[in-house]
DNA sequence: ACTTGATTCAAACGTCCGTTTGAAACGGCC
DNA sequence: GGCCGTTTCAAACGGACGTTTGAATCAAGT
């Protein structure tokens, strides 16, 4: 054994930026192995087959992609703050995608989406849905009385919102160019679909007139439900 | 010609199917040509190559999947009951799409967003845009002095909570369980999504501790005008 | 220096792919 | 029937694919 052994983590690597990009069906492992500077023997040699080199690098994508945020940095603060730092850690995570070197984390664990495997059974439980329960404690906190049902939509329309910009992102840049696509960065997004969220949980101020969320005139705030629907009674 | 053409017709669904199951690279021509009862030699004597057929397949996919909303439905009422309407619209689009039974379409299109290609520009602009427009229309009458920065977030809060149904529907399954998943139906999911954007936007009321969006004295609910959606059912 | 096991390499293997071919079958039309 | 353009078919082609092979190379142990 080579201690570090170079060429199986350069394999792996070049393997999930290719998998990523054209998918396990159109994917060569010639262009895999050249890519890391390897023999095509060698894929055989450390992963068995292509099928299981496949597995290997979504595992690491998995691995890679998913870092947890310590409890302890959620646990100060109101409901609203906690729902803030969390909409603005998770969109960090999808949005770094496009700007880092290795961008193909995300990509490939998309792709799973499209064509489920059994391996992402695995990722489901082992990193997704320890997430997505913190979400569900937040959203608890902020509306107690609600059934299952409406803090599963909740949490959808919290994560939806984030996804978003990563599921949609080659047609969102075409449908408002890409200047204005390149203005929708990480400050501006978190602070939106946070003031989103909060406006719609009652836990902050709705838009106003100038499209901000903070708050000019409290009053709109409480008195959400007046008569403004004319005839719709 | 023969006045039908069945072949052609049979190769494109064929190739559909195919091509949303396992993608363009993993799908085979041979598989394609059998599902359509044809002879391998029909792809190229109809379509000239596979290269082609997937345009095909994919303009298809395109033209079935996107039937814009007669314009007359959507000029009466409120902003707000402009909104409900075309979330109630889009959502009934994004999840019929399981139950249906050629529901290869939207997961063609789909792919296209993973691995973008010359033909997506085109769905774009003939089929997305349109839409798109329409909504930031709805939403410049509720926030009339908001920046188009402002606008296009809107409407990617928007959009991407009805999506978020279609994408990561493998995961949202497994994330809450089969029967959970099932209970958010189209008229659940449509209420929610409207009341969750209203609140967000001062056109309605917050969620309440009961997690409801009824606020107690006001009608936002506007159940009334929203025409039937083809697909779904 | 020699052995041993791990790793890499160029080359080739068998298979499957997309595509082509040339002939056969079909359907109107005179 | 004879003709012609259109469509289908079985069969094969060349190439690219994933994989295998067997020798070469390397690192460490004795």
């Amino acid at each position: 054994m080579a201690g570090l052994d170079l060429t199986k983590t350069r394999l792996l690597e070049a393997a999930g930026e290719e998998f990523a990009e054209k998918g396990f069906g159109a994917a060569r492992v010639r262009d895999i192995c050249r890519k890391a500077g390897a023999n095509p023997a060698a894929v055989n040699y450390h992963f068995g087959d292509k099928e299981q080199l496949y597995r290997e690098a979504l595992l690491e994508a998995h691995r890679c992609g998913t870092k947890l945020l310590p409890e302890s940095e959620f646990e100060q603060g109101t409901a609203a703050e906690h729902l803030g730092r969390y909409i603005r850690h998770f969109l960090g995570n999808v949005l770094a995608i496009h700007a880092e070197a290795s961008h193909w984390h995300y990509t490939l664990l998309t792709r799973e989406l499209l064509e489920p495997t059994e391996a992402l059974e695995f990722v489901v439980r082992e990193s997704i849905r320890p997430r997505f329960e913190r979400l569900l404690g937040i959203l608890g906190t902020i509306a107690p009385e609600a059934e299952p049902r409406r803090l599963h939509a909740l949490a959808f329309s919290v994560i939806g919102q984030c996804l978003h910009y990563k599921m949609a992102s080659p047609v969102s840049r075409r449908l408002i160019g890409a200047e204005a696509y390149e203005a929708l960065d990480l400050d501006y997004l978190s602070g939106h679909i946070t003031g989103f969220c909060l406006a719609a949980l009652g836990q902050g101020p709705p838009l106003n007139e100038a499209g901000e969320w903070t708050a000019g005139d409290a009053d709109t705030r409480q008195e959400a439900g007046g008569g403004r629907c004319p005839g719709s009674r």
